[in-house]
DNA sequence: TATTGTTATACTCTATAACTATA
DNA sequence: TATAGTTATAGAGTATAACAATA
């Protein structure tokens, strides 16, 4: 029995495919990263917020990013520093409750993300230019039944993080 | 026009992709990680650099485990040096090359793995019980030329990192 | 000189929990 | 009491670079 042989027999193949999704996941995200740090000195959680607030101009509050993003509340308070301490994000007062605010992009803020998404997108753009549109569709609606199961089995347990996808 | 058609326009299905796979493997292994620090209190890393060590039980070199594990050696060396400690993996002379060492797992490592992995692979079966077998075996696929493309790209450029795949 | 592995350092991201201000 | 957000802390993970020993 040679080794692929063995190797499936003891493993399941949802453990070869996970082990295939999250090695693309690295491989993908280390290029972005990569391009990120070397091109705009920034980092994939700073992007990820930024690219957040470009989808909601007018802002979104602190706990919603925190939903979207994934992570803790004092991650997101850290990240927005960082962010409003280079004037590309700003924090407005929500009316009708003194405890909130909305964070969005100011003017400058809009501009350099511009610029990042622009090669952002030529990096994602390469990293899949080895499958068809065809590829890209079905890898999109198999992903979606994965990204489905994951977000219902969540919603049983505690927490209901949603996406970080565009629609 | 609604905001499916908007984000379609204006991103490439490329991005939209990429979004959905960064966000199903970020749901996935936060589970994974979850219960590897609830059940067993231990990281990914530290589950990685074992699962690479019981598919090779002569040992990998340090170098090896770098280039496998997609990170620099300093880490492996600190990853390492706490399996070590806890007497799970063990530093094992190279014969004729007296700079190199072979890692290798314990007995005691092997036992406390067989256990990790059994409930490893049912967090991740559980993780694509939503995907028929047929599924299953398209996903694997397509992702298989994902990851050559980006393994062609890598080697094109610098470095060249192996897979964490079993096969 | 090059390679193997270690050490030292600095930084980012993260979760947790205590805290404040307001609802 | 509950919620929105902040602060403080501790820990993991990472890359980088300088270093020792050996090839």
């Amino acid at each position: 029995m040679d080794l692929e042989a063995r190797a499936h027999a003891e493993h399941p193949d949802a453990l070869r495919l996970w082990l295939r999704l999250l090695t693309c996941t690295q491989l993908i995200e280390k290029q972005v990263r990569t391009g990120l740090r070397e091109q705009f000195d920034t980092t994939l959680p700073r992007f990820d917020l930024m690219a957040q607030l470009e989808r909601s101009p007018e802002g979104l509050k602190m706990n919603e990013l925190s939903r979207r993003m994934m992570v803790t509340g004092g991650n997101v308070t850290g990240i927005t520093d960082q962010l409003v301490a280079e004037a590309l994000v700003e924090r407005v007062d929500v009316a009708g409750d003194r405890r909130a605010c909305r964070i969005r992009l100011t003017p400058k803020g809009k501009k350099l993300f511009n610029d990042m998404a622009r090669d952002h997108e030529r990096w994602i753009v390469d990293a899949f230019a080895g499958l068809s549109e065809r590829d890209v569709a079905a890898l999109h609606k198999l992903l979606g039944k994965v990204k489905a199961h994951s977000l219902a089995q969540l919603q049983q347990g505690q927490q209901q993080p949603d996406s970080l996808e565009i629609s």
